[in-house]
DNA sequence: CCCACTTTGTGAAAGATTTCGCAAGGAGCG
DNA sequence: CGCTCCTTGCGAAATCTTTCACAAAGTGGG
């Protein structure tokens, strides 16, 4: 299986059937087909059936899937049967949301240090987690074993964390400040850009505002 | 200019030049070549020029791309030159994040309403805001003008909240929440899924670990 | 003005992803 | 069993996105 030409969309849409497939198992349902799977999705069916053929044959003809057991083989392909370490730089706002959210917790994130730079926040607790100075980073997350570091910082610190990171040897990033990040090519790296996000929504609204002008302007005309 | 048929990652990108620009102004640059604004934005000169080619030429042959000039030309295409109103519905951990987030404002993007449906933090004043009722959201909605509605509640509760959204007549809606909401069609709607990201970051750590385990085991082989 | 050098804008090619369409497997019923 | 109805898995086609490659336009020095 070459996991490395499996695309981007694919993995993420994997990740969104795992959240449906969760739902359906909740509700008690056995067997779900690629149709329904797809609706609960927003995707289409043979999507749905594309993406799982890159992995193996789950479902039975006639039949489809078996809830739980595509859930195990989902988690299984995504690396999600497992506990990942993880290691959150700046405790502010988006720091602390994240570190409450125990959601993440539950699908085996576990937050088991946290760093920042103020003197303010150093040295405080939150549960059972104590907020410790940037600069122990490298020895504290070689000694955990954290395989995933998490840029909360402000974007102007967020390179140089991303470093120390880096140095400190996690596999992967995520980041949240809104700027490129320079890691060795062997560094997975993820980023949250919410301003982004914002923006391609502002693209969008003055797209069908300028749409609807238009299209008044035409009744109008006639 | 058929705005429609702009791709999302066309316009994603558009939105991370603005950001290469700005950087680039405040360092007293006059002009940039594609290839340079390329680097910063982390993809190929031939991108950030087909990118730009669907709105119009910009640049000049020999020279580059003028900053500013540029700059506003990426705002006016992406609707950035104008204020855009938000309301926000979920005063929990993301939503304070987000309204504490001040740089979101300076970009035109203005929290002008908060609601929850919690006894206990319904009266709270954030700032000069303060967090109202759900029960109200669809008259003060309507009455302030809200363009853009955000989803920071329980997934639970999201799709509901949308709804009344919708029924106050938003443009365009946000949603923190992790499940797939039901929009009309004329509603522009972007999701921010950290899990994905997260579990995406998953997939790529387990993949990148079996292809150093399978090199160890042909390295001992050998 | 000429020449060497730079950079844009853009068709056309290459590459990636999604959708189509259907053979084949399986359930259920009489 | 024969027939109908579903549904998967998957190659092939269609569509979408990125990269290539180059003519055209511009600069600057002599
Ligand atoms: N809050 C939001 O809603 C939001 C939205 C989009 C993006 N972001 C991005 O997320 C990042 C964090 O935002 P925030 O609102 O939580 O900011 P914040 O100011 O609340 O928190 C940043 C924290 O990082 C710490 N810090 C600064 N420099 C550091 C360093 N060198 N090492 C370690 N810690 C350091 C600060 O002490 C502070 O505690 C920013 O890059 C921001 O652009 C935030
Ligand atoms: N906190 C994070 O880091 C994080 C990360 C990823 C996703 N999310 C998602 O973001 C959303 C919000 O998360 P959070 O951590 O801020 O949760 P939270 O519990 O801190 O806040 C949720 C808020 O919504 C309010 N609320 C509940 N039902 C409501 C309703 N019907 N109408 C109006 N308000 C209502 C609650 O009173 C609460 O104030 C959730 O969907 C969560 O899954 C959060």
């Amino acid at each position: 299986m070459k996991l490395s030409r499996i695309s981007d969309s694919t993995v993420r849409r994997l990740s969104s059937y795992c959240r449906v497939l969760e739902e359906l198992d909740r509700e008690g349902r056995r067997m779900v087909s690629s149709k329904r799977l797809a609706e609960r999705g927003g995707v289409s069916s043979a999507q749905v059936r594309k993406d799982l053929s890159y992995f193996g044959s789950f479902g039975r003809r006639g039949l489809g899937y078996n809830v739980p057991r595509l859930l195990e083989e989902i988690r299984s392909i995504m690396g999600l049967n497992r506990t990942w370490r993880c290691a959150l730089v700046g405790a502010g706002h988006i720091g602390s949301a994240l570190f409450s959210y125990h959601d993440f917790r539950r699908r085996g994130f576990d937050v088991v240090a946290i760093f920042d730079n103020a003197e303010a926040v150093v040295g405080q607790k939150w549960e059972d987690c104590e907020i410790q100075n940037v600069k122990k980073l490298v020895p504290e997350i070689r000694r955990l074993g954290v395989d995933i570091g998490i840029v909360a910082t402000p974007a102007r610190a967020a390179q140089e964390v991303a470093d120390l990171m880096v140095e400190a040897g996690v596999s992967g990033i995520l980041n949240f400040a809104p700027r490129k990040l320079e890691v060795p090519k062997e560094i997975s790296l993820r980023n949250v850009n919410m301003t982004i996000e914002l923006e391609s929504l502002s693209f969008a609204l003055r797209a069908s505002e300028t749409r609807s002008r238009k299209k008044r302007a035409v009744s109008v005309d006639e």
